[in-house]
DNA sequence: CATTCTAAG
DNA sequence: CTTAAAATG
């Protein structure tokens, strides 16, 4: 991780967690207590709204699960208040699954989102068609003004150093040409890949497969990201060894603005 | 454990494994190598034919699985060959679940049998139907002029010794009247209770709930039963501190029979 | 409370 | 490989 810059900042973090309670079960508590991120954005709690899981360590919360049990769903947890939540993009589909999330918290506006996996194929027309709309989605929000911190779970990795193993996956769902060309557009309509940013072009990875030795070997894809517009993101760092869940933590700072 | 007899004998083992794989994660065949039971009746296996499983300690099998998967499943284990093995009890409904099993082995007639629980309220009616059926079949089986052994899980409990809160337990599956009458008849039908033949009324259970303790206070039930008919079975006894499922094996020595 | 299977990733 | 839920006991 990197260190923490000199000026008021605020911490934010991303993380997929495969589950809260299997995140829980791993020292999510500990691991926020010690970190103490101010903002934290959850992907894929795989639970029903729970305020009081983090409540503890003094955080507030905001939770848009999916409408199947099990299944998705997205958190925001906050030290301050979280002003205007607003739940979903308006997309039945995506809403459904309980997939993006946002609220202003100290005069920025931060948005959860899990982009759908397309490893199941079947499932890769739904990611096609609704990679355009969560793009209307954070322009419509860009548009409004405020500062923009979007963090989350794209499925998609950008380029041939965001994964171990480029030439054998440009077939795989994850690094289709179409879906890094739609990430290059992403970035381009005023989003800050902070990530790249900071760390240029140093191979990091975020997530890693359960399967075969992945993470031991760091066969790993960089797709989780903090995209950030109208505000400076720093020391961003990823935390390989915490070992939540299969995703690891995305953290960054940034300068806190008057709100 | 009692101690085995003097003369010559076949040692025969009945358990509901709740769940084979299970079994083995905690210990079934180091259980079966040390105990080396030569006859071994398995029920609530829950997967489906796993020939090999006990193979390394030179065990022939045969397996009877519910259509269903995971569910059910009954299994007769032998160091011997087993001859005319018989599935199923011809019963559309017990047989779709894999409740019954036989087999001839050493020139007695093995019978494995999983009785349904009525646990689930719903499910009383068929246990309430299926227990005449399966009086009828062990009465023909005895009817072929063999010595048989029936080991299985009955899920009733005979007498008011056999379960540690009869009192509690007068309206609960397992111990209601008809079930308790159902078992006085299927044993007046010329079946030997083993169990409490050799070791009378002293309280000896055979099954405790994983709810809340039952094991550690002994909050059992004697649900597990080795009946014999037209041979002898001696030394029976239960492996409380098997703990191979929430069951325990139940054995006892058979003399050997001319085949 | 424990097991297995399923859907999903 | 892992998670959570569902069905079942």
């Amino acid at each position: 991780m990197s260190a923490a810059p000199d000026s008021p900042t605020l911490k934010v973090t991303t993380l997929n967690a495969n589950g809260i309670r299997s995140a829980l079960r791993k020292g999510l508590a500990d691991w926020v207590e010690r970190e103490a991120p101010d903002v934290l954005l959850l992907q894929e709690v795989r639970a029903g709204p729970m305020p009081e899981a983090l409540a503890h360590l003094g955080y507030q919360s905001a939770w848009f699960p999916a409408q199947k049990a099990g299944y998705s769903g997205v958190a925001i947890l906050a030290r301050g208040p979280l002003e205007d939540v607003r739940v979903g993009m308006g997309h039945d589909e995506m809403d459904a699954e309980g997939r993006v999330l946002s609220a202003r918290i100290g005069g920025v506006r931060y948005v959860s989102v899990y982009l759908p996996s397309g490893s199941r194929g079947a499932r890769q027309d739904f990611k096609d068609r609704v990679l355009g709309d969560f793009q209307d989605f954070a322009a419509a929000l860009m548009a409004e003004g405020e500062p923009v911190v979007i963090g989350g779970d794209y499925n998609v990795a950008h380029r041939e150093i965001d994964l171990k193993n480029w030439r054998s996956n440009r077939t795989n769902s994850g690094f289709l040409p179409h879906e890094r060309e739609w990430m290059t557009a992403h970035l381009a309509s005023g989003l800050t890949d902070t990530h790249r940013a900071t760390l240029g072009d140093q191979a990091e990875y975020t997530w890693w497969s359960n399967r075969s030795g992945a993470y031991d070997n760091n066969v790993g894809w960089r797709i989780d990201y903090l995209l950030s517009a109208g505000v400076h993101l720093g020391g961003v760092g990823v935390d390989r060894g915490a070992k939540l869940s299969d995703h690891a933590p995305l953290s960054g700072w940034i300068a806190a603005v008057k709100s």
